[in-house]
DNA sequence: TTCCATTACGCCGCT
DNA sequence: CGTAATGGAA
């Protein structure tokens, strides 16, 4: 065996141990900020120098592709250029690979689709309307998170049915599954979770090529553990159990993906899974300072169940954490701003030194309209991304149709958009058609007149085959993908019609657009066999955190969860109060208040110098105004390292959760009825949420508070008006029908009493 | 068939 | 409040 590496000593002695582990399962528990990253990458880079391993038969699968990437240029440093034969990735792009090349053994082509959530809910939607159910009554969204937790635990179609106790909805989605599950199969796609379950259903079928990757991988590492599910840890445990050769690393108290099916099991029972599997735990911190630490540590311990380890740390004790108390939302981020602004003078950091995490996407926009006009630069991670936006998904589903013809679900998207006079009369006979002689949409559109459709609709429809068969041909041709896609869209009037619509908007759109093509012909340059399926596989499986760049001199914005993994000098935590973080319960389902207490560790273990903590009195919900309680976990944390601004301590009432629950539905949100305190911001700058005007407020007897009769809901009380003048919106609850929103020049409505 | 106005509804997180 | 979906008129 070869002398060990130098890099063996940049290590301490439970990493070490870890490195220098050779076969045989390994758990590293790795708490938070204890060098885990640095663990795996110089783990691979030893077993490649021993000898152990050559880098292609090694597997590591991360939790983003950044991640990946830029553990493989560590790794690269180490050892040098072979650490490009490295098999590295998220699991989905990983086991998408591997499909790729494997797909005609489970009757795929390798030119499949993947389906993100919204196309598989377009899917269910199209499936419920074939089979005359009612998308408003049963929603597509329901619907596919049932199938997605059934596929998660690998709960077939044909079992679904057996599992449950009988209940209609549970007999429709046995049902729909079914359907789905063919349908996809049909439109030769797949979804995300079958990236994870047909390699399973691969390797059940074909041993034989199970034990061509199990030979392969002779090591695999999976991180962050304690967020995979029951799908992902068969799929591994069965690549690995030729070897055992299996490392995991994980800390069971950032777990916070159970949404997605995360079982935290997986690796509480890593050792009873695998008997001679050794444990390491990693419990030194490296990135925060002693205060901070406590903070984590005094909150984590109000959740129940952990595996054994004792964080630490040898850094200084730093300043006590701040908690801010705002009026409002305008208030905090206002109040946020003028912090990062001082401590950049002050104490000299950069813009990219801070991060502002939030629990919900929606809370970034106060933030990003007051550092617009404070001219702070800011990255937003996260939202609404890049490759779900309507003019990409319409691009990219047009050059999908290019490569899997098969895939009706894309072609429904594109074949009227924009529009070119195949309506839904038109669509729906064609679809008809379609399902009733098994063949794609598309081969019946190549055969339009056999399906006597209104002529025309079917001489566009020859127009749109004559069209894309054209671009195959280009494609076919060896044309560059930047070529056929301006020609793409060129030819299709997409381009043309946003021309034509001149909004800002369609402004926006166009430079998505031209940003679409900037990504493809980057693609194509660095790529030496770019094919436009290996592009569309790629691009489906971005991230939103693998676009997070921490060189970009901007405050960063994202959600506790995007931030996994990541660090940084200053972090505020906003907007901690009940219903918000912890989140609020939706349709009478049970908040994991557990799995909330992880998710608050998890932020505040983000940070390394300086943490704010931060809550509002008020908040403004669907347009209202809610009050708001601060959150509970303001009241666990250790109280001797925080303070208020003025630096005095908290009020903390220990016992105001313990107990009993409360009994109101709408706890923790209440109406907003009085002025309860000034805001401390420029009232100048108040731009929205003002009081309406009316000329003769007193003519207008629908204000809030009046009780209405409506001529077809009856009864109720208007709960917020909007609007001015003709625009006037109102906000009743009726007795019998709930919430509605009324014009309230068009209701035919009376204010009774 | 298309376009525009009105209404519904969500705001939990992610591949 | 924001956007998606729907439904009626041109």
């Amino acid at each position: 065996m070869p002398k060990e590496p130098d890099f063996i000593h940049d290590l301490n002695e439970q990493q070490r141990r870890a490195v220098r582990h050779g076969e045989g399962p390994l758990l590293i528990v790795a708490g938070a900020g204890s060098g885990k990253t640095r663990v795996l990458t110089y783990r691979i880079a030893y077993l490649i120098h021993q000898n152990m391993a050559a880098p292609n038969e090694i597997l590591a699968l991360t939790f983003t592709n950044k991640a990946a990437k830029e553990m493989q240029e560590r790794i690269g440093q180490l050892i040098g250029e072979e650490a490009k034969r490295l098999w590295m990735g998220t699991f989905h792009s990983v086991f998408s690979k591997i499909l790729r090349y494997e797909a005609e053994k489970i009757g795929f082509n390798s030119d499949y689709s993947i389906y993100d959530t919204e196309d598989s809910k377009n899917a269910i939607k199209q499936i419920l309307r074939e089979n005359n159910y009612d998308p408003k009554e049963i929603k597509p969204r329901i619907l596919q998170r049932r199938i997605s937790d059934a596929k998660n635990e690998l709960i077939n179609p044909d079992h679904y049915g057996e599992k449950f106790v009988h209940s209609t909805l549970d007999d429709i989605t046995a049902r729909i599954y079914k359907i789905y599950v063919e349908r996809l199969k049909h439109n030769n796609a797949m979804d995300f979770d079958d990236l994870l379950i047909k390699p399973i259903e691969l390797f059940n079928e074909h041993p034989d090529t199970l034990e061509k990757y199990q030979d392969r991988f002779k090591y695999i590492m999976i991180d962050e553990y304690q967020d995979t599910n029951h799908a992902q840890y068969k799929v591994t445990n069965m690549l690995a159990s030729k070897y055992e050769n299996l490392c995991v690393v994980g800390d069971d108290a950032q777990s916070i993906y159970s949404f997605r099916g995360a079982d935290i099991s997986n690796i509480l029972d890593f050792k009873s899974d695998y008997e001679d599997a050794v444990e390491i735990p990693l419990e030194q911190n490296y990135r925060s300072t002693k205060a901070i630490l406590k903070a984590a540590d005094s909150i984590i311990k109000n959740n129940s169940k952990q595996l054994d380890k004792t964080l630490w740390t040898d850094n200084d004790m730093g300043d006590t954490i701040t908690v801010l108390d705002n009026y409002d939302e305008r208030d905090e981020a206002n109040r946020v701003a003028n912090y990062i602004q001082d401590l950049k003078m002050r104490k000299g950091y950069d813009y990219n030194d801070f991060a502002i995490l939030y629990r919900t996407n929606y809370q970034s926009r106060v933030f990003e309209e007051t550092f617009r006009r404070k001219g702070i630069t800011y990255q937003l991670v996260g939202g609404l991304s890049f490759y779900q936006r309507k003019e990409i998904k319409d691009v990219l589903a047009y050059l999908t149709l290019l490569i899997n013809p098969e895939d009706d679900t894309n072609l429904m998207r594109i074949i009227n958009e924009p529009s070119r006079g195949i309506g839904q009369k038109s669509l729906s006979d064609l679809m008809n058609r379609a399902r009733q002689t098994g063949q794609s949409l598309w081969r019946i559109l190549e055969n339009v007149e056999e399906a006597d459709v209104y002529k025309p609709a079917e001489n566009s429809v020859k127009d749109f085959v004559r069209m894309i068969n054209s671009l195959k041909q280009q494609l076919a041709n060896g044309r560059s993908l930047v070529e056929v896609t301006k020609q793409l869209l060129d030819e299709s009037g997409y381009m043309k019609s946003l021309v034509e619509e001149n909004s800002p908007k369609s402004m926006t759109r166009r430079e998505n657009i031209l940003e679409l093509q900037n990504a493809i012909s980057y693609f194509e340059k660095n790529n030496d066999n770019a094919t436009l399926s290996s592009f569309l596989q790629e691009i489906s499986l971005i991230t939103d955190t693998d676009k997070y760049d921490e060189e970009k001199p901007a405050v960063t914005m994202m959600t506790v969860h995007a931030a996994k993994g990541l660090e940084f000098p200053v972090v505020f935590i906003v907007g901690l109060e009940e219903e918000l973080f912890p989140v609020g319960s939706r349709n009478n389902e049970d908040v994991n208040i557990e799995e909330e207490r992880r998710l608050f560790y998890v932020a505040i273990t983000r940070a390394e110098q300086e943490l704010f903590f931060s809550h509002c009195r008020s908040r403004y919900k669907y347009g209202e105004e809610q009050r708001k309680t601060r959150s509970r976990f303001l009241d666990e944390v250790s109280s001797d390292v925080v303070r208020t601004e003025t630096g005095s301590s908290i009020n903390q009432d220990k016992n105001r959760f313990s107990g009993k629950k409360n009994s109101s539905p709408n706890n923790g949100d209440t109406k907003v009825e009085y002025d309860w305190k000034k805001p401390l911001y420029d009232k100048n700058n108040r731009s929205s949420h003002t009081q309406i005007h009316y000329d003769n407020p007193d003519e207008d007897p629908f204000q809030v508070g009046a009780k209405v009769i409506h001529n077809v809901f009856g009864q109720g009380k208007i709960i917020s008006r909007s609007g001015q003048g003709e625009r006037t919106k109102v906000v009743v609850f009726f007795k019998e029908r709930g919430r509605k929103t009324l014009m309230l020049r068009a209701a035919k409505m009376q204010v009774v009493g």
